[in-house]
Order: structure tokens, then C-alpha cells, then sequence
DNA sequence: GTCTATAATTTGATAGAC
DNA sequence: GTCTATCAAATTATAGAC
């Protein structure tokens, strides 16, 4: 989303994004979406058949633009808290323009209601972000060596502090509070490291 | 929930909160919880004419259960790391035993798409949960003459991290990503303070 | 208190014209 | 591709009998 497609399906993907990202997925509507869109109901099913086809395509969509964001994992500072500060200036950055939450972490806090498909996307989001998150420490002289267990428990933790940190900061209605969550890191515990 | 009364009245707070706390307070219905108890929906309505007053009646019991719960914050240990550890227990009983999220965890995503006073509820389960994890960290010789923002720092990324670590958790279906949170808690920090 | 019955609205989805 | 029109089901909520 945020980069204002001219094409009816662009904008079916944006719209509905937004929707999800500020009510969830229980919460929007095709109708709701045809009528941000500027068109009826019927054309959002033309381009996705199905209510869990939308969703799924939203989350892949999401997932890969929020990858591509985060770029090179070894890329960057050395330090180990480096890509941790991605992490949180990537999630930030939508918070504080637009005060949505990560899609994802929506989805995820829905997930026994999700139809599978979405539910699938939701899982893949964490596993690849996870991942990255892996591959970042590994990749620094803090992480070299450093069994994968413990790689894992640090970037489990990290994405769980900045999930957490948007449902508080927005249901308290202060974004201050998850900007401070970047002051120390889970990682000046990494950082700190040798 | 999960003392199974007998009245009425409290089997559908019961229903309702494990609703919520599995789908969403968007995903759940009059009907699904009457059905649940075993009326019919309309006696839902008349213990809760609308489903704001029915939604904001959950959280209000849920927030007073779970501090009652957490107790004394000056009770305990007196590491630092005590009270955090017993948030983390707290939580991890209702998730590993029910793979339910935190109510107000759910409620906090879905923030923007709540009834006003569904959404108050939310916000003070988090600002009542803040104000008892900073009383016990102050209480504790760690948190002796601390500055308010930093307690406040510190309480915020606790919960902010057990909230999102139930999202990821059950999303990716391992309930143990979630455990492992405690192991060191973001206060080993704490803990290894002075 | 609990029920039956029902109103008014919204929802996901489909058929078929253009 | 986009529309109008419509369906069947579900939703919140109310009225009134018992």
C-alpha cells in the first residue's frame, strides 16, 4: 500500500490492506473495500473470488514488500543491535504515519478464526521474518558460533516486543511508548555482548 | 471463566471471554455464546442488551480477575526479575492450557474497530498491568530510585513482549516459542542491575 | 428469567447484461 | 472488466407471551 496504484486491482490489495491493518479481518467488508476502491462489490470478487483468496493475497503481498524492505541481512552495522533497529524502524515507520498495526500480528492475534489459507500467510509472515532476524545476528561477530536456539530465542523475542508494543501503544493512544521500546533493545543484551 | 458456574449469568461471561480470547471480539456472536450456555440469544440481550455492554462487562471481569491474580507487588522475591516472571506464568497458564491469547491483547488489536467503551475497557487492563508492574519493580532494590520513565520503560516491554510472544506462539502453532521467552526475561537486564 | 417470533441490516457470493 | 440485481445466511436487537 502507500504508493497509490492507478489500477483497480493495486488499489483492491491497498484498500483492503488498510482495512485489515486498522480492524482486522472479521472487520472489513468487499463492500468496504469496493466502496474505498471507487467500484461495487461484484469487481472485488472478479479479482478474488472469495473473502480467504483476498486475505491471503493481501498477507503474501504484505509479507514480501516487508522482506524486501529489510533488505541484505548482513548488510549494515556490525553490531548485533543494528538489524534489531530495522526491525523496529521498519514497524514504526507504519505505525506513526498511519497507526496501523503490523498485518500480520492482526492476523495473528485472530488466527482461530482465520480461514487456513490466511492463516498460512500469517504463519510464513513470522517464519520468514524470523528467519531474517536469524541470518542478520548470524552474520555479526556477536552471532558467529552462537547456537541457533539462542539466535532464535533473541529474534523470537524482538518481533514479539514490537508486535506487543503496537497493541499497546495504540490501545493506550500513545506511540511514544513503542518508539521507547527501540531505546534498549532486547539486544543491548546482544549488543552488550562480547 | 474456567470456574464453570452454574447461574446464567456467569457461564455467558465465560463463553464470551473464551470467545473473544480465541476468534476476536468482531468474530464472536449473541447466538454462538447462547448456544455455548444453552439459552437462547435473546437472554444474552437481557443480561447484555448490546454487545458493547456485553464486550466491555468480559473485559472489565477479566482485568479485575487478572490483577487480583497477580496480587501484592511488593509481594515476592525481591529480584528484580520476580514480578516478571510472574506475569510471564500468569500469562503462560491461560495460553498453554487453553490456547487463548490474552483477552485484552485481542481487544488491543482490534482497537480501532471496537465500541468506545470496549476499547476504554482495554486500555485500562494495559494501564492498570503497567502501573502494577512499575509498583513491584520500585518496591524491589533494583528499582529503588529509579526514574519513573524507566520503570515505565521496562513494564511496557514486558508486557508488550508476553503479548506479542502469544500472538507468534500460537500463529506459528509451537506454544513453546513462548516459554522460552522467560528464560531471560528482557530484566536479566533488570536482574542484572545493581 | 427465558422463550418464540421477527424486524432491519449486513454479509459473502453468484448470475447475467453490457 | 464492471455493472445491476439478487439470493441465502447471519447479525444485532426488540416485542411480547409465558
Amino acid at each position: 500500500m502507500s504508493r497509490s496504484e492507478s489500477d483497480v486491482a493495486g488499489k483492491i490489495l491497498d484498500h483492503a490492506e488498510a482495512l485489515v491493518r486498522t480492524q482486522g479481518y472479521n472487520a472489513f467488508s468487499f463492500r468496504e473495500v469496493a466502496k474505498a476502491v471507487g467500484v461495487k462489490s461484484a469487481t472485488v470478487h472478479y479479482y478474488h473470488p472469495t473473502k480467504a483468496d483476498l486475505g491471503a493475497a493481501v498477507a503474501r503481498r504484505y509479507t514480501d514488500r516487508f522482506l524486501k524492505a529489510l533488505g541484505d541481512p548482513a548488510a549494515g552495522p556490525a553490531e548485533a543491535v543494528a538489524p534489531l533497529r530495522r526491525l523496529h524502524a521498519l514497524a514504526s515507520d507504519a505505525l506513526t504515519r498511519d497507526g496501523m498495526m503490523c498485518l500480520c500480528g492482526m492476523l495473528g492475534a485472530e488466527i482461530a478464526g482465520l480461514p487456513p489459507a490466511v492463516a498460512d500467510e500469517a504463519a510464513a509472515f513470522f517464519r520468514r521474518t524470523i528467519d531474517w532476524t536469524m541470518a542478520a545476528l548470524a552474520a555479526r561477530p556477536w552471532g558467529r558460533g552462537r547456537p541457533e536456539a539462542e539466535l532464535r530465542r533473541v529474534a523470537v523475542k524482538t518481533i514479539a516486543t514490537l508486535e506487543g508494543g503496537m497493541i499497546i501503544a495504540r490501545t493506550m493512544g500513545d506511540l511514544s511508548l513503542f518508539e521507547d521500546l527501540a531505546a534498549d533493545n532486547p539486544a543491548t543484551e546482544a549488543g552488550a555482548g562480547p
